[in-house]
RNA sequence: GGGCGAUUAGCUCAAUUGGUAGAGCACUUCGUUUACACCGAAGGGGUUAGAGGUUCGAGUCCUCUAUCGCCCACCA
């Protein structure tokens, strides 16, 4: 063995090794026990990757690798989110192009070539870093079969009657110019002005309104008021006269309307916000459509049409301060709903999209989430939050080019819905001939839908996905999920949502919640910052090994600062089991394991190997790899390398040959299992080493079994003992490789029966 | 405003069911030793954020307060 580790040569010779001979391939029989992960499908377009990355889905991995150990097979492929409006904004950026000035081919090619590039940077690092996924198994959204689950999913839900199409006020993205869903939605603080306006009343005096958006005065239908509200009491029956654009409005009361807030008189407009909707549906108020798609105000805007929600403003306020309707002016800075791939302000439009029914059903995707094992438990509290928080159902079609067509025609004259055949799937109705030519119920002809699907539309069929991919009913529901926290209200919850729907069961049986990577100032990283290393650099620099150590750093759920310390320490840890590796590998011959006759400190240490055999197995079976690893490192830095290489060295060099040859076994018993539970935190390492006693991969080895080990109870005493001779020796600054020629012991202990072992183990001629 | 997490040594974090607060890093001192200077040994350092309460006993359970992070709500 060379005298230093070199960890690029090594953990590439491993990768190319493991790559080879296709250790992650899957493949199973009758009987065998499965366990099927499904992974995140990163979006391509997230290129600058970074710790965070490398933390969540290391974490995955250590379980992963933990678990073929165990004996289960395992299903590990990777897939690559690349359809919708991610990849689209991307590449919009990237090129400098907008959608709409380009042709709808050249803007998917481009895409198609971002996709292909974003899969080769993951997958370089991905397999830079060891993640043991199955190569031969990989997915892209928007590839036929992906694309044809989708389509089946959406037709089957159609079947069902719980997706449906219908015109109504739905969140927009003015600049992505598309519907969206309530999970696209991000909070941004914003600096703007709250406008107190005068509207006048019929033959009386005028009542004043504060709004932040003045300019949705010509969509106002209606104002409300608290009806406890003494103010106001008398004004119900009359009309007020809005402002610039002078249609009459009513006054309503309600009791969501806060008295405190603003004048305690509220402009409902449609639509401006949620309160606006609900108060539109539940009085049946009238429809007043105001914006167009691209965000500007349509002919109702009158002199205002054709300008920007942001100019329209800007002209109503002047406007109405020039004709004295502004009373005055506040300087607020309030949070509004922001796209969150783009930052816009979303819009209400109405707009005829398709929906699946979520929001009357909270309650079964209550208890759907109370049948998965979350890890951490308390992260079922988020999903429950945002379950108890839906307002919407799920708006699933997209105004956009790339990504997955939905499978429908329809009839021009009356609207009936046309399906394509199963079997003919994936469709793409913009390119292909529906299945009959004209109407089947009034003879109308064909026009296909040209909306795509939502993102989360396609990757929520993860779970279902994949076993088509093997064509095994036995794969679903899957065993486990692997995601950060923020997607637990998409990909988690639709998903659930799909697999309730589709085959009333759940999509995975557990689901491990990652933090985020934090900078070394506890800041999330992220692109916009800078302030992050690139993950291929930082394995570069410090190896595989070393930053999967860091990633250990965070419990799940718990974010993790960048800390190159900690990398450093993985370093360490790498280095010293080489070293080990080194010393045991020098000293060891061949024997027969059945003669020999084991020595106090040997039974000492299996009995503290199989302890910890016992606490890591059970920490990762609760998928706490932080716990696990900690307690590994324990036994093997402190009890093995600290205590019991000193206590066997003088056995090792010695001339007695049985006590030599327990020695032995004991250190290549307990380092073999030490190196397969390092195994899945440090893969390189270990396999490195661990060939050289074994013929095959330690990836494929079984998880050691904790035995019954009857050791000396009082051999505790003799480690004490030796603790004060070291401890006399450091503070009279003598080595701890010098003799003593005699020390005094305090310390009780069974002199008759360790007096020999600790003079040779710490090294004194004479106890007293 | 509501909820969920967190607050323990200078820093990063542990601490099973309530039972003498522990590691690593950093710091101080020492040690070239035949696995390891990419090293080892020893040492100093804490009113467990604060205040109450339950208990024989609280870092741990309860209440309140403060600070930080996240989720949700908040556009009148």
């Amino acid at each position: 063995m060379d005298k230093n580790y070199d960890f690029k040569t090594v953990e590439d010779k491993w990768r190319k090794d493991w790559d080879k001979k296709e250790l992650f391939k899957f493949s199973f029989k009758e009987g065998d026990r499965l366990f099927v992960v499904d992974t995140p499908p990163p979006y391509v377009s997230a290129d600058h990757l970074h710790a965070g990355h490398i933390m969540s889905y290391a974490q995955a991995e250590f379980i992963v690798r933990y678990k073929r150990m165990q004996g289960f097979k395992v299903f590990y492929p990777m897939g690559f989110d690349d359809n919708g409006l991610p990849t689209e904004r991307f590449v919009e950026k990237k090129y400098k192009i907008d959608k709409s000035r380009t042709t709808k081919k050249e803007f998917i090619e481009l895409c198609l070539k971002e996709t292909e590039k974003g899969i080769e940077t993951y997958r370089n690092l991905w397999n830079s870093l060891g993640i043991s996924v199955d190569w031969s198994k990989t997915y892209s959204t928007i590839a036929p079969l992906p694309t044809k689950v989708s389509q089946w999913s959406l037709i089957d839900l159609y079947k069902k009657g719980v997706l449906y199409r219908q015109e109504l006020p739905i969140l927009w993205c003015p600049h992505c110019q598309t519907a969206i869903s309530q999970s696209d939605l991000e909070d941004k603080e914003k600096n703007s002005k709250m406008n107190y306006l005068s509207f006048p009343i019929e033959n009386e005096e005028s009542v004043v309104i504060a709004t932040t958006r003045p300019e949705l005065l010509p969509a106002c239908v209606a104002l409300y008021f608290n009806p406890t509200d003494e103010r106001y009491k008398e004004l119900i029956g009359k009309k007020a006269i809005v402002p610039l654009f002078n249609q009459e409005v009513s006054f309503k009361t309600s009791e969501a309307v806060d008295k405190e807030k603003g004048t305690g008189l509220m402009m409902v407009c449609t639509w401006g916000d949620q309160e606006d909707l609900e108060k539109w549906r539940m009085d049946n108020l009238e429809t007043k459509s105001l914006l167009t798609p691209d965000g500007k105000l349509n002919e109702l805007g009158q002199k205002y049409q054709g300008m920007k929600i942001e100019a329209a403003r800007e002209a109503i306020i002047n406007d109405l301060k020039e004709q004295g309707f502004l009373i005055r002016q506040e300087d607020i800075t309030h949070s509004v709903n922001v796209h969150e791939r783009c930052d816009t302000p979303v819009e209400l439009i109405l707009s005829k999209q398709w929906f699946i029914k979520i929001a009357d059903l909270k309650e079964k995707w209550l208890e759907m989430g109370k049948k998965i094992a979350w890890h951490p438990e308390y992260m079922r509290d988020n999903y429950e939050i945002w379950v108890n928080s839906l307002k919407w159902d799920w708006c699933v079609s997209r105004q956009r080019y790339y990504g997955v067509p939905f499978p429908f025609w329809y009839c021009s004259d009356c609207g009936e819905v046309i399906l394509p055949d199963e079997k003919d799937l994936p469709v793409s109705p913009t390119e292909q001939k529906a299945p009959v030519n004209e109407c089947p119920k009034c003879g109308g002809s064909i026009i296909p839908e040209t909306d795509v699907m939502d993102t989360w539309a396609t990757s929520s069929c993860t779970p279902f996905l994949l076993k088509e991919m093997i064509g095994n009913d036995q794969l679903f529901p899957v065993d486990l999920r692997p995601n950060a926290h923020e997607i637990i209200r998409t990909w988690d919850f639709y998903s659930i949502v799909k697999s309730t729907y589709h085959f009333n069961a759940i999509p995975f049986k557990n689901i491990m919640v990652s933090g985020h990577g934090l900078d070394e100032q506890g800041k999330k990283i992220s692109k916009r910052l800078g302030n992050y290393v690139p993950s291929d650099q930082l394995v570069d620099e410090w190896g595989a090994d070393a930053i999967r150590y860091w990633a250990t750093g965070a419990g799940l759920g718990q974010n993790l600062r960048f800390n190159p310390k900690e990398i450093k320490k993985g370093k360490q840890i790498v280095t010293k089991l080489w070293n080990v590796a080194k010393f045991i590998d020098l000293n060891l011959t061949d024997f027969e394991e059945k003669e020999i006759k084991l020595e106090t400190p040997d039974l000492w240490i299996l009995k503290e190997m199989n302890e910890t055999i016992k606490k890591a197995t059970e920490s990762f079976d609760n998928y706490e790899y932080a716990k696990a690893k900690g307690e590994i490192e324990e036994f093997f830095m402190s009890k093995f390398c600290d205590y019991y290489i000193e206590f066997v060295k003088y056995r090792l060099y010695g001339e007695d040959n049985e006590s030599k040859k327990a020695a032995q076994t004991t250190l290549k018993k307990v380092f073999i299992n030490i190196l397969k539970m390092f195994a899945p935190i440090l893969p390189f390492i270990t396999e490195e080493i661990y060939q050289n006693f074994a013929k095959e991969s330690i990836h494929i080895s079984s998880w050691p079994k904790a035995e019954e080990v009857k050791d000396e109870p009082d051999f505790i005493e003799a480690i004490s003992a030796i603790d004060e001779i070291r401890k006399y020796k450091s503070e009279n600054q003598i080595s701890l490789g010098a003799e003593l020629e005699e020390y005094k012991l305090q310390t009780k202990v069974n002199l008759d029966k360790y007096g020999e072992f600790i003079k040779k183990a710490i090294r004194v001629k004479e106890i007293k």
